[in-house]
DNA sequence: TAGGAATTGCAACATTGTAACATTTTCATT
DNA sequence: AATGAAAATGTTACAATGTTGCAATTCCTA
């Protein structure tokens, strides 16, 4: 029986090659099929932005793209996050006020994070029944949620030396 | 058959008076068993958060503070409210950079909110099971939480004109 | 009633995000 | 191709939020 691995995010050998080029050609077909503009800019902003697991100020982006010759001014880094957003290829995570890159690109769909305090890497889970049971609650409490967010706060496996189950 | 009410908070008509002498006197009791000083700023400024469920931004305490004669700079606001977040007195919602009085004293505790985008008031809803089921989850992927938030962004049953059910 | 720790005051600054307007690019239509 | 409107980007200046470092005060204990 093979234990339960953790998400990619927080595999410290995984192909993030691999994760990155997924994205952006997930990302692309999407925009493509949406009929929006992923323009050379706004794929700048999203490869920044998956450069890594770790979610990226607005200011680094511009830090990072600025490194590639790139001068871009945060204005123009905010608005192609906000295009992004719309798009649900980039996601902010408010207690970092900070962005990550989706790894489910689609319609728009509520978060659900698991944020490594001690690497600061994040990890996106794919929406499940509990934020649906949430939302019953709520709206038995007269509340019509219109999104939902759930953030974990705490370590990941890689960080706490759990060792890993290879039977 | 009475229909399920929604949380203090959202009612219009609710007694905030007692609402939030509740909850001082609450924090009062809270930090005596402690032995945690509950000076007299830091009442104020627990005062101030609890003038309404709508959060208040650090800089609007200052000014709520400065309107009562108490001119107080940013860097004492905070600390204060670092002081009674690590009482659970108080909690701060990243999404909107704002603080609320927690309904809910005693130790420290995940969260649950409602976020009316209408009105811009905050519900604490209390920690349930589904938070459990979902660091449970998160533990089966190897990662350990450490603190769980979970907040609904939607509208308020006033907000969205829903008719009671009184009978 | 000293002496050390906690708290508060204060000035300067760092970070994050936005408003307003100019310029450029894109794209459909002539 | 020329044109004109809409979208996207560039640029300046600024607003909002949060922090650092140090001085002054208050509080509690010995």
């Amino acid at each position: 029986m093979v234990m339960n691995q953790g998400p990619a995010a927080f595999e410290r050998g995984h192909d993030h090659e691999q994760c990155m080029r997924r994205a952006i050609d997930a990302a692309v077909e999407h925009c493509r099929k949406e009929g929006a503009r992923l323009t050379p800019l706004r794929r700048k902003v999203l490869q920044a932005v998956w450069q890594s697991h770790e979610p990226l100020g607005a200011y680094e982006i511009c830090e990072v793209l600025g490194a590639h010759g790139d001068s871009v001014l945060p204005p123009t880094v905010y608005r192609a996050l906000d295009f992004l957003q719309n798009q649900s290829l980039v996601h902010r995570i408010p207690s970092l006020n900070a962005y990550i890159g989706c790894n489910q690109p689609g319609p728009h769909h509520d978060g659900r994070y698991l944020i490594c305090s001690d690497c600061g890497l994040v990890a996106e889970l794919p929406a499940d029944d509990l934020m649906v049971r949430f939302e019953d609650e709520a709206a038995g409490l007269r509340f019509e949620a219109i999104s939902v967010r759930l953030e974990a706060v705490g370590r990941c496996g890689s960080c706490a030396g759990t060792k890993r189950d290879t039977s």
